[in-house]
DNA sequence: TGAAATGTTGGGGCG
DNA sequence: ACGCCCCAACATTTC
């Protein structure tokens, strides 16, 4: 029996691979992983900067653990949906594994091969704790809620433990002459390495998961929401990319007792719900959950959009997210919600220009769960915020940027801002402006829309959108 | 995992 | 002592 085993993009691990473990019980394994020229254009890859660099970092890392078990990665360049069925053929492989993906390109392309293919394909379930759909109301539904889901889910649900990795892979076999390609590299791509992505591969991930088990988890109940503290667990590209499986994150977790523990099993159980919810709603990538928000009047003002993505909103938490997002392709979840927020309601922006803003920029971009955070802030989507819950950004800056280092972090123009004036620099008197270096409207802008009149503005407007429905 | 407006309560200052 | 008012603190309602 000859196993090929396709890795592609999201599970780029040795532990916990199904897959791998099965396929190398079975008999020949022949590991791939396609260089599609189309995401592997130094074009395209200058558009997605982050993920880029994290995607050829753990494919190295992959590529040498596989090497150093006594295997080889085997790189081939082309279309997926073409050299697959070529190469299982070309190979006589007998069988084809992989991970599933939930998103419907994904899907469609998995369609796709399958028809192609003269031998099995074969999905296994990996990138949720347990298969996408199977997690259901009384009458068979998938849940609309999350609150009922994630009952569901502790009651009914028993995540498989993961499986060790592997000590040794069979030789790849003697045949296999093509794919000898090298792991493209940063260089190649002609992308410049950005220092704060943080690094790629199983180890660094894994040690990720060591360092906030040890020492953040007890207080991530209270901590996760301060933007100035490293108090989240940082683990949400390695999950994107799979350096780390998602059950064996939740086996690590699972036993650990306290609101820490308590509150980060319910997070990994936002993202799956995000997953279960983008798999019954394939349609999702393109249209609100809600169908009155299909014809919802947003505006698209160039200005005020370029002030939001360069960070020169005027509001200093909203300009430290878009920052942090440019600056290290990552936001911290509290700032998402607050970015997002002030876009869709203050802006009154489409919430997809954000989603999609966020897709090029974020290391851990992944379709359903970004998606799901932008329409789930935007009021649109599945179990959303109401419309009428708009953040307000000062407010929001105190309370959980408290002393202002997280805006002193990324606005540094207001680094020497006192913490009580940090969040409303326009308000601040004139000596403590003078002293902080800080001229409203000149080294660091006014506010380009007011709170208040922003905010009556949205409520009116989406009011009368709803009751005209 | 919202914020603002509105309502209620009770302590304390004061005539 | 008493009633009145102010206002902070908290609760509830509304968007």
């Amino acid at each position: 029996m000859r196993t090929l085993v396709w890795f592609r993009g999201k599970d780029l691990r040795v532990s916990d691979h199904a897959p791998l473990v099965d396929a190398a019980a079975a008999g020949e394994v022949v590991p791939l992983f396609v260089i599609d020229p189309v995401f592997f254009a130094p074009e395209r890859a200058r558009q997605l900067p982050h993920r880029m660099q994290y995607l050829l970092e753990s494919l190295d890392e992959l590529s040498r653990t596989i090497a150093s078990l006594g295997s080889r990665l085997v790189l081939v360049r082309g279309r997926s949906v073409e050299v697959v069925p070529r190469f299982a053929h070309d190979w006589k492989a007998d069988r084809v594994v992989a991970h599933r993906w939930v998103e419907p390109f994904g899907r469609e392309r998995d369609r796709r091969i399958a028809e192609s293919l003269h031998v099995p394909f074969d999905l296994y379930e990996g990138e949720t704790l347990v298969a996408p759909g199977t997690i259901r109301t009384g009458t068979g539904q998938p849940f609309s809620v999350f609150t009922p889901f994630a009952r569901a889910f502790q009651a009914a649900a028993s995540v498989a433990p993961p499986l060790p990795a592997p000590t040794s892979l069979p030789h790849l076999p003697a045949d296999i002459a093509v794919g000898t390609e090298a792991v493209p590299t940063c260089e190649s791509l002609g992308i410049v390495p950005n220092p704060r992505v943080l690094t790629g591969g199983e180890c660094a991930a894994r040690e990720r998961l060591r360092a906030f088990v040890d020492h953040r988890l007890s207080a991530y109940a209270g901590d996760r929401n301060r933007l100035d503290r490293a108090g989240t667990s940082r683990l949400s590209q390695d999950l994107k990319f799979g350096t780390l499986s998602v059950r064996s994150v939740w086996d690590t977790v699972s036993r650990a007792r306290g609101d820490g523990a308590r509150t980060f099993r319910n997070e990994i159980l936002w993202r799956e719900f995000a997953h279960s919810t983008l798999w019954d709603r394939p349609g999702l990538l393109e249209e609100p959950f809600r169908p009155e928000f299909e014809d919802f009047p947003w505006v698209h003002d160039e200005l005020r959009w370029r002030a939001w993505v360069d960070g020169t909103t005027g509001y200093p938490v909203v300009d430290a997210a878009a920052r942090q997002l440019l600056g290290e392709g990552f936001v911290h979840n509290r700032a998402r919600m607050i970015a997002a927020s002030f876009l869709t309601r203050h802006l009154r922006a489409d919430y997809r220009l954000g989603e999609a803003h966020y897709m090029t920029y974020l290391t851990d971009g992944d379709w359903a769960q970004n998606n799901f955070g932008w329409q789930w802030s935007a009021g649109c989507g599945c179990d959303a915020q109401a419309y009428f819950r708009v953040f307000n950004p000062i407010l929001q800056g105190k309370k959980f940027d408290p002393d202002g280092d997280y805006v002193r972090r990324w606005v540094p123009e207001l680094r020497e801002m006192p913490a009580r004036w940090i969040h409303t620099p326009w308000d601040a008197p004139d000596d403590v402006l003078r002293r902080a270096g800080v001229s409203p409207g000149r080294s660091y802008p006014r506010p380009i829309v007011d709170h208040a009149t922003a905010r009556t503005e949205f409520l009116e407007t989406a009011r009368s959108h709803m009751n005209e429905r």
